[in-house]
RNA sequence: GCGGAAUUGGUGAAGUGGUUAACACGGCGGAUUGUGGUUCCGUUAUGCAUCGGUUCGAUCCCGAUAUUCCGCC
């Protein structure tokens, strides 16, 4: 069955639903930790679990070329392969291919994307279709359209082409779209251009998805200009299906997002920023490499997780100084649970009518009086 | 005891008679938003064993001292 959305409630724009897909039932917003090749990044599905975590990302590109998606397919699907229950949404690969075309007029046509593997260097051909199919076999439970995620600062008339060329590119991929047990999002695109995204919005809704994701955000642009893109789109998408914000991450970005009516995000942030010592907390971010945490015997935060109910910052510098990926391990589970626990705090706010009040004070706190 | 060689920052080390002593590691700090699992950026020796001398000027030349290593009695 396809995933459907239930909103219970708003407070401003802000809303708190469930989310029904094969792999139960979840409250939003949410957020959802990025595992790009089938795995987050050191952490096993149980420690996941135990973060609360829900939906998790994965990619297509990244599987398309290892291990290959007939080999998923043939271990019975991504949930198998990877031994994740929960739901599964896999990006299309779009984001990836266009960091490697290397000349933009030339390798980007109508047909599709010619790029070179990260790999061997091996010139390949991804389109908007054959995404799509790969999806269907993995068999995640949201595929997302193959688009193109607009640079920034770019013309208004490179903008424009490009997003029409999204627009089309989401109906061949509607069209080649074929397993009923997943879900299809559309892309809203338009870069910073207010009209674009209008046009985009409406556009993409016609065409009719499970759900729309505002894409092309937090690619170099200033803040206001990211909350401005989020704004001039999240108008035009229908209020009885999940907004999705690609690749945001950043609490505050978060709280702004929500704030805006977004009910998912997902963001590479909470793990990178793990394998490089920076750890979330109420009080803002921390690098836990600093030497003035050398002696200090206290958890990370006031934090439910795992690391937070075990081990001291003293010990997890150690284990960063010392280059022990056990570190990294640990500072994923507790930047996983910070973001998941943020949004289910949120989702509280949301629910007693305070959602305003409570970011405010988040924010006061994060960014330190 | 005699002869030879060496002595540069926390470490391994380059280098030159003349403004800012290379590089690497380490240290300290920063970055990171649809993932590039050990990444990127910044910073880190007012000083070249010590004391004298030569010189307009010495880390670099000379002498003494100290320490280390190697040979010979």
């Amino acid at each position: 069955m396809k995933i459907k959305y239930e909103l219970l409630k708003n407070d401003g724009k802000a809303r708190y639903g469930k989310l029904m897909t094969n792999h139960g039932t979840f409250e939003t917003p949410m957020f959802m930790p990025v595992g790009t090749l089938a795995n987050v990044k050191m952490l096993t599905p149980e420690e996941l679990k135990e973060a609360h975590s829900a939906v998790i990302l994965s990619n297509t590109y990244h599987l398309w070329l290892r291990p290959g998606e007939d080999i998923v397919a043939k271990a019975g699907g991504l949930h198998k392969f990877m031994n994740y229950d929960g739901p599964i949404l896999t990006d299309s690969g779009g984001f990836q291919v266009f960091s490697l075309a290397k000349n933009k007029k030339k390798d980007i046509t109508e047909e599709g994307v010619h790029f070179k593997s990260h790999i061997d260097g091996k010139p390949l051909f991804l389109t908007p279709e054959k995404s799509i199919q790969i999806q269907n076999k993995l068999d995640s439970d949201i595929a997302m359209s193959f688009d193109e995620c607009i640079p920034y600062p770019v013309s208004y008339e490179y903008a424009k082409q490009s997003t029409e060329r999204t627009l089309r590119w989401a109906k061949r991929g509607k069209e080649a779209f074929d397993n009923e047990n997943q879900s299809l999002f559309g892309i809203v695109q338009g870069g910073e251009f207010a009209d674009l995204r209008k046009f985009s919005a409406i556009e993409t809704v016609k065409l009719g998805f499970d759900g729309y994701s505002i894409g092309g955000t937090s690619v170099g642009e200033d803040k206001k200009t990211m909350y401005k893109m989020i704004d001039d789109a999240i108008e035009y998408l229908p209020i009885d299906k999940p907004r999705y914000l690609m690749g945001v991450g950043d609490p505050i970005d978060l709280l702004e997002g929500v704030e805006r009516g977004v009910d998912m995000f997902d963001c590479v942030l909470p793990t990178r920023l793990a394998r490089h010592a920076n750890a979330f907390t109420y009080r803002g971010k921390i690098n836990l490499r600093n030497a003035k945490y050398k002696e200090d015997f206290t958890p990370i935060d006031d934090c439910d997780c795992y690391t937070c109910k075990h081990y001291t910052k003293a010990y997890l510098r150690h284990l960063f100084v010392a280059n022990e990926g056990l570190g990294g391990r640990l500072l994923s589970i507790h930047n996983i649970r910070f973001l998941i626990r943020l949004m289910e705090d949120i989702r509280e706010a949301i629910k007693e009518d305070n959602f305003l009040e409570y970011k405010a004070n988040f924010i006061k706190k994060y960014l330190g009086d």
